[in-house]
Parts: C-alpha cells; structure tokens; sequence
DNA sequence: TCTATTTTATTTGTATACAAACAAAATAGA
DNA sequence: TCTATTTTGTTTGTATACAAATAAAATAGA
C-alpha cells in the first residue's frame, strides 16, 4: 500500500500542470485586467479598487466605512487605506453619523462626483476590452460561470 | 448633441453595475481561490505565488530569477521577495551561472523537494474545491475561457 | 573590436490584501 | 438594567504587485 501510495504521488507531482490551474488563470487573467484597467484610467490615476469604491459610495450616497468594505470586498484594514487616499486627493468626504459615534458617513465630493461621471464610460471600455478575446456569445457564458464562483 | 451626450452619459452611469463587471468578478474570484488555497496549504505556510515558484524550480531543474518569474508571472521585483523568503526558509538554494556574471541558478533543496512533494497533493484538492461550484461541464467550458482571458 | 542596446538583478515608492490584536461604541439578552 | 457579545475603525506586520530608476554584465551590430 505505502508503494502505491508513492507511485500515485509521483504520478501526480510528474502530471501537475502550473499553467492549467485555475488559480494561476485567475490570477493571471486578474493582471491582464489589471494591466487594462490603469491603461483606460490612467490619466484619471484611479485604481480598480478606488474605483470600485467610488462606484458604491456614488450608489449608496452615504455609507460607512466598513459597509463600503463589504460593498466592494474588501477587508477592514485595505479599505481603510483605500478612502484614506481618496480623501486624501478630496474625492470623498466625511461627516459622524449622528446616530453611531464609531462611524464617519463617507459621500461623494463635487470633484468625486465629476470624476466619477468622466470614468464609468472608460470603465465601460475597459470591461469590452477585457472581453475581447471571447466572442459575444463565450462573453455571456463566461460571466455566468464566473459569477459561480466569485 | 451636447444634450444627447449628456443624456447618453447619464444612462450609462444609472446602468452601471460594479458587481456584474469582469474586473470586479475576478478580483472576487481570485480573493475567494486565495482562501481556499491558505485553508489548504496552511499547514506548509505557502502563498499561491511561493508554491507557483517552487513548482517551475521543479519543472526545471535549475532556473534564474528573471527567467523564474517570468514563468511564473511575476515581475522582477515581486519574485526577488518570494525567492528571498524561499531562500530564508532553506526551501530553494542557488549557485552562481559559470555563463553567466548577472545570474544566480535556482533549485530546489532537499527539503524544499520533499516539501514541494506533499503540496502538489493539496494543490490538486485546491483545484478541485475552487471549481467545486460548477459542474465537470461547465469546469470544462470555464477553464477554456479563462484560459483566453490569461 | 568597439559601442549601443538588452538583460539581469536590485532599490525605492506606492497600493492592495489580509491576519491578528485592540479600544470604543453599540446591541442583545438574561 | 446590566453585562456579554458584536460591530466599527485602527494599528502592526507580512506578502504580493508593479512602476521607475539604477548598475553590472552580456550581446548585437556596425
């Protein structure tokens, strides 16, 4: 049995395939988007995640900060940085909620607002970009499997 | 046409949806793989990218540190810390290129072999947890996708 | 052969990403 | 009401991730 056991285990470590994981693709599929999404917002300068927290500050109209986070999955400490840099560039602004004395209430600011209007079309771009390898009807059923497992 | 712009840009905004967007999808997907892979190979105390190097060392044999990270997809700032790390561990070990003055060769040590043996294992359950979600068809149909998308 | 270019590895700086520990405030429940 | 628990936000530490600049070594090409 302990022989078998080291035959399967050298079987498996021979066959495995770095290159088709699905983690690896993930990953890599993550810095080709990425890598599309600083070139169509660059001269923006917004980050994916500072976007997407502009895009549900923007939806939610007032939110929290740790709210915001589970909005945009991020955890406590990576999107406490994240408004940090926002309001650091007046983006977003805060006010105490006045019926919790540990939350700020985050909002768009006037230039947050016009930034937002200016970059939602090239994120548009960017999804279309990111997608192209696929043909329309490959679009849609990649989004449907992706949606499974995220 | 001022007017229809703006209507147009208005629509676009209301429309927009974070949570539907790829970027967005596979950011979540990979957060979600990443945890399923810490959960798995906690007991070794390996990253996704530190397992994804010693992997190719194996593949290789012997292997420089650009070339490394290349195959690995990592650039080289990021894949000098993951070697280092590995190298502190006494995972991996390298020996000057007699060819080649800039190079250090790559490989594995005899612990970071014997390491790299019971991982690949759990990197198979890891696989196969991340897709538990979609069934052998669509894990099929999804892994040809997203392989375009890499 | 000599020089312009490329490659390798490193350094610095910025930005996620998350675990763990913490204090203050709010809430649930006996 | 009083306390145990939960939630919010922060801090610290570790690990990617990449741009930009740099120095040393190798290579291409006139």
């Amino acid at each position: 049995m302990a022989v078998k056991t080291a035959a399967k285990t050298t079987r498996v470590v021979a066959e495995y395939n770095l290159e088709g994981q699905v983690g690896h693709l993930l990953r890599r599929a993550n810095q080709r988007h990425a890598a599309i999404f600083f070139e169509g917002l660059n001269h923006h300068q917004l980050t994916p995640t500072q976007f997407a927290a502009l895009v549900k500050i923007g939806d939610e109209g007032e939110v929290s900060q740790n709210r915001l986070g589970r909005l945009t999955a991020m955890d406590p400490a990576t999107i406490l940085g994240v408004v940090k840099r926002l309001q650091e560039r007046d983006l977003i602004d805060a006010k105490p909620d006045p019926t919790d004395g540990r939350r700020s209430l985050w909002h768009l600011s006037e230039v947050g607002h016009r930034l937002l209007l200016q970059a939602i079309p090239r994120a548009v771009d960017i999804t279309r970009d990111t997608l192209t390898p696929l043909n329309p009807t490959e679009q849609v059923a990649f989004l449907k499997l992706l949606r499974k497992l995220a």
